[in-house]
DNA sequence: CACAATATCTTTGTATGATATTTAATCGTG
DNA sequence: CACGATTAAATATCATACAAAGATATTGTG
């Protein structure tokens, strides 16, 4: 994506490069934070949604983390393999995996709870600043949803 | 005394959350664009940086794209192997390796120069929202880079 | 000059992510 | 009810990313 002046192969009038840098750094930020936790950021995700409300599908989890089953489903059984969600079929479709927490699973929950202060410690940004970044990013998300997908 | 929109493990208050999936899903778009040129979105960004200024060394890729060696050298490898840049150890200093563009790498280049308007095409976003979103996630790159490293 | 400290890159092991393909279950329609 | 179309996950393959450890080369300091 690029903004309609001069080069456009310019690094730095590149929108998506500092996004791409920034979901890098923040991940490479919170990596040895989760660690402690024993999670990664992508299976912290998946405990936030799960915290809120379960149970999910493999499916349902995708929507919300904008992820599919070919990433999700190895992810699932190295949480189900540690012992922090269980994967159970769908009795009343079979085609579906319901995902729950573990007593272990939810007992992560109050430690989690520190995670987001302990990140924005060191951060030099104000709050307004964060609130507007979120804000636009967001908007960015839903156009980009809103895209018709290109089917092949 | 908490509002109940203050939970700080709430999926749709994190920052870093929308962060990840734009950097996903613009990853999403960028693919088959970029893959009717042979190249991954990474990779692009490193002919970005040659096309600017070469050489490089794999050190100096890594600072610019906020990258570690550990990464680079296989991507650089694979590069290397589709005959877009050339790997050489530098005579002056023999622990660095020095990438360059190969004539078809340069080649490359003027069909790579329609791909940032390729992936603006769809996209529903104003001019301004782009300028805003980008400054702020530069300003947090730049917050990002400046946290003192955690030492394990 | 010796040699420990440093710098640069490579390698290894683990965990994502993406697409394409496959498998199994359910749905819809005649 | 039959059966093709659709849906949901799982699987296969490739390419990042990261941390940590390893291999070389260079630097700095006594």
């Amino acid at each position: 994506m690029m903004l309609p002046d001069s080069d456009p192969l310019d690094l730095d009038r590149q929108v998506c490069f500092p996004l791409y840098a920034a979901s890098n750094l923040l991940n490479r930020l919170y990596r040895p934070i989760l660690a402690a936790l024993g999670l990664t950021y992508p299976q912290y995700l998946v405990m936030l949604v799960l915290w809120k409300h379960t149970p999910q599908t493999v499916g349902s989890l995708g929507d919300m983390l904008h992820l599919d089953s070919g990433t999700l489903t190895p992810l699932l059984k190295r949480m189900e393999k540690a012992g922090l969600i269980s994967r159970t079929r769908d009795a009343t479709d079979e085609r579906r995996v319901l995902i729950d927490v573990t007593p272990k699973g939810r007992d992560l929950k109050s430690a989690a709870a520190r995670v987001p202060e302990m990140l924005g410690a060191g951060l030099d940004i104000d709050a307004e600043s964060i609130i507007e970044l979120r804000s636009r990013v967001r908007a960015l998300v839903a156009a980009l949803k809103g895209l018709p997908v290109a089917r092949s």
